[in-house]
DNA sequence: GAGGTTACTGAGGCAACCTCATGATGAGGC
DNA sequence: GCCTCATCATGAGGTTGCCTCAGTAACCTC
């Protein structure tokens, strides 16, 4: 017996989260981002320049938040901060080139141990599991913390 | 579309993640614990006493984060250290009657939300989630944190 | 009883979230 | 023109759940 047997779904699925977590984080390690600054970063290649609120609804999370990947982007020169035209008290967040750089980079490595303890299922579990975590996502509801409206956006 | 429709499994992976810790942290608010107090209470209760570095492998973790739940959970009152009569460096931790009372309780109301999403799935397919995490779990490896440090020795 | 190992823990750190308060700015009333 | 209210981003500060590193006490072998 290794760990645990997990004794609900919750506990296993926590379990494999911790996993991804530490997998994903060594793997982007050469590229000095961590996961949440890459998903953010690919919400913006696929966003376009957004305001760091609409960027939050994107990516589920409080727009504090956004504030905070957004520092450590810029910090690191993939995006850049931008005064919106339209309204003088918002920001834009465009992706430099260098992010766009990074962004291709690790998506032609597909570097990611995460991907890659995925790619470990054969791909009728993967899109077995792919409909699982969907269908969890739409029975939460997405009214949940969908304060922004989110606008469609040009595709990327 | 409310969120970022998440653009791989891995993000979807997150997406509920994050999901779940919302909607466990407020179900389990009432009972002023955390969900990782409540899973190392769940274990400590089917593993009966055990030493912190033993409930650091069950859970996954490192022991001195081990140390630390132990110590959120004796300060509730629902665990006691005790010496080791078999080694006076190590202590055992004992669910008290309060921590099995919490436990017992908890269980009862099943009013995890955590649960309540996965209950949201139908038999077959909380059974088939189940499945392909255990598989993630048995891919990543058996032998990951199961003892000690992991020092997979880290690029940087 | 020296020397190495093991068990826990203090100190300190980090990622990724959160809420609440503040300072601009925009939008609308009068 | 001015006042008020909503909205945007952010500063300040908090939480959870992990981590490593170093230290101390106790154990174990020779």
């Amino acid at each position: 017996m290794e760990h645990d047997e997990p004794a609900s779904v919750s506990d296993l699925f926590w379990a494999v989260a911790r996993r991804m977590r530490r997998a994903s984080r060594e793997s982007l390690a050469p590229w000095e981002v961590t996961p949440s600054q890459l998903r953010a970063l690919g919400t913006l290649m696929r966003h376009g320049p957004v305001r760091p609120g609409t960027l939050a609804g994107h990516l589920g999370i409080a727009p504090r938040s956004a504030t905070e990947v957004v520092d450590a982007l810029e910090e690191r020169g993939l995006v850049r901060r931008e005064t919106d035209p339209d309204d003088r008290r918002a920001t834009l967040v465009v992706v430099t080139d260098p992010g766009r750089d990074l962004a291709a980079a690790v998506r032609s490595a597909r570097a990611s141990e995460a991907d890659r303890l995925f790619a470990g299922l054969d791909e009728a579990d993967r899109a077995e599991l792919e409909r699982l975590l969907r269908l969890l996502l739409d029975r939460t509801g997405p009214a949940e913390r969908t304060l922004m409206p989110v606008d469609p956006g040009p595709p990327g």
